[in-house]
DNA sequence: AATGAATGAGACTTCATTCAT
DNA sequence: CATGAATGAAGTCTCATTCAT
């Protein structure tokens, strides 16, 4: 019949038999069906990704999804707080390692980095669902500030600024920046972890000052 | 009938029934189109535009457009050409304009501040191609090279190294760094103008070594 | 709405709304659509079929088709082999009912009246799928070798040679004949049994040497 | 732009540079577009051959076809009386040149196999035309009853009874075989000079008696 | 809980035909 | 006489979704 789609699992050997399948097996059903689509969507795209393509990595047929999912808008909403979650969990917990603006900006950009290289569909995740919702207002959920980390900034400069760290006059500014590289890092380069690891101590350096050394006359 | 696109002019009340239209020009026409797809293709992306986005927008029919491109991967590739010769030019007469790696850096990417402030749908295509080329093979030209500056930034660095700016050993990190940045600044903000000027400062203020004073001693 | 095509079933009164109809067999729908298929690719040849005749004569709808074949090539090769297969068993079997050359070659031809009577449209696709073959090369089966018989009219001519029925000399241009002689009765008469009848009654008074009694001394 | 179909003259080098072209040239032009549609319409058919074919092989546009013609059909209408009124003359003119019925009849197939030799695309045509004018009621002429050669092997027959050289009760018979034969020879051969060659060699083999030898107690 | 047959809307594309120039 | 821009209908195919089983 159809040919398996490249995210149809490779362990497709043995199939519960028949009968009812074991207790647990909705439950796991559920987070399969969630953790392809969060691969699908992050590849193709909410578009480019079809029910058939999840169901074929879930194992399952496209039928089944809407014991579990009211449409694939509801699948979508399904990944985007789940990652959400999980960012904001790592945002959280990087904050408090270190003291200092700066030191809590890299921390938390090294702590995305270690999320990325643990399963870097996330940040891809991430990347690809900031487009998906500007183009399809109907996916935007109740709860959904998180995803470029722009409350978390506000309040590291606040307390920045606070503790005299930083010119109030220059926080708005320092704010953008960070959203930039943020969406920098997880949209150019969260495809390959080498890249990612270079592009974070690229921009260490030049928090760090590296470049403030040589200037010539130029203006905007 | 079908509701009138967003995209359809607003002046659409009588079309010519059939036949050459009178006082029509095919360049107009074809530029008509490649303005239309571009700003769809940045807004929708490539799966998400469709024919007859285009065609609406474009106040032609959808069968119109095949006068004019024998594919929708055609058009995209027409815009796609379009759009890395504008920017090309941009960064080549950036180039001249400061002497110093810091001072050429800043330059260029003022230059694309420029340039989106003219037309911001240029700088939101290229965010949403890059993606459509990671997805769309097929959409690929042999002179697809330009789009995010590297080969530009890697020419950059290595005079910043020559002329003894920068150590070699910063500059890899350096340029993924200014990658990421880039893809920020096109990606993130480039929708808002405002923005977009901020998040541009906050990079000169960080370049400056704005955030070199405070340190702690966090670690990665 | 659109009118109802001539193959769409006269009692098409309701049909079901949506999700899977009550009391439908895959493989039933499966053999409606390959012998509506067959019927119209007989009628209109493949450029002339559409889906939509296909899908009316089957009584669904044209999206539907795709659950059963991947393109309208497919269903065209799945007629080509299922009209193979019956025309091949049909020769076998004429085969082993004659002893003498004339008389195998008599049995075969009529065993092909035998199933035209049956089901004319058998014989009215092999006559179209001759053109359509020629015209595409994509609808070609690795199994294409039986439609006019031509493996089977060799065998029979190399045993007649053997068994001294005829000369050798003379054994290739009968072959062509029996070639064009087989092509004309499924192209050119199978529409109309009696007319087929005829022409076949024809074909044994010629090969009983009805003709041979006149000439005149023409020449090419 | 658009690749040049294969049915495109080779020799697009010069065209007439401006102003109108020399008197004949509609004439030309006209007869230029019934050959390539003559040649179009016997190797795709009537579906399957669009204007642009047509226009393409005759170094027009498509739009220039409708100064000439009213429609495709039209084209199909010209190009199949120019046919009939070609096979015509052979018919008649191959008729005279033997006196037996089986003498006239291997003129006649002669005359054909000359005719198809100096240009296969007519043979072709016809074979072609049999279809397409069964699937498309609108392209039959009022004058179309030749392209078989049914009203001369009718006259022939009668003839051939009248000189008792036939039974009249196997003339009805013969009469639909030489049908047959006839379409045989166009559709199934035509396409190959020396296949048709050996093909109407058997006719005259088998005309002649050559089967008429070994009969066994075969029955219908 | 899951299947899979089916729908209906809409996608890209082709094509005969028209008509201002 | 001829071009070529444009239409509108139709064609193949895809896909989210439904629902009897």
């Amino acid at each position: 019949m159809r040919p398996l789609s490249p995210y149809a699992l490779v362990v497709t050997a043995k199939r519960s038999p028949r009968g009812r399948p074991p207790a647990s097996s909705a439950a796991a059903t559920r987070k399969r069906i969630v953790d392809v689509a969060r691969r699908c969507f992050a590849e193709s795209g909410y578009d480019g990704t079809t029910n058939r393509m999840i169901a074929d990595g879930a194992d399952i047929t496209t039928g089944a999804i809407y014991h579990y999912f009211d449409s694939k808008q509801a699948i979508f909403l399904a990944v985007l707080g789940e990652v959400e979650t999980q960012v904001y969990e790592k945002y959280v917990s990087a904050e408090a390692s270190a003291s200092s603006l700066h030191g809590k900006i890299v921390a938390m950009r090294e702590a995305c980095h270690e999320l990325n290289r643990q399963d870097s569909s996330l940040a891809q995740f991430v990347g690809s669902a900031r487009r998906d919702l500007r183009r399809h207002p109907e996916l935007f959920a109740e709860t959904n500030d998180g995803l470029d980390g722009d409350w978390y900034y506000l309040r590291l400069i606040e307390q920045g600024v606070e503790r005299g760290e930083i010119d109030r006059s220059d926080g708005e500014a320092l704010r953008h920046f960070l959203r930039a590289i943020s969406v920098g890092l997880t949209d150019g380069v969260s495809h390959d972890q080498s890249e990612h690891r270079l592009a974070l101590d690229g921009l260490r350096f030049v928090l760090a000052g590296g470049m403030s050394s040589s200037t010539d006359s130029q203006s905007a």
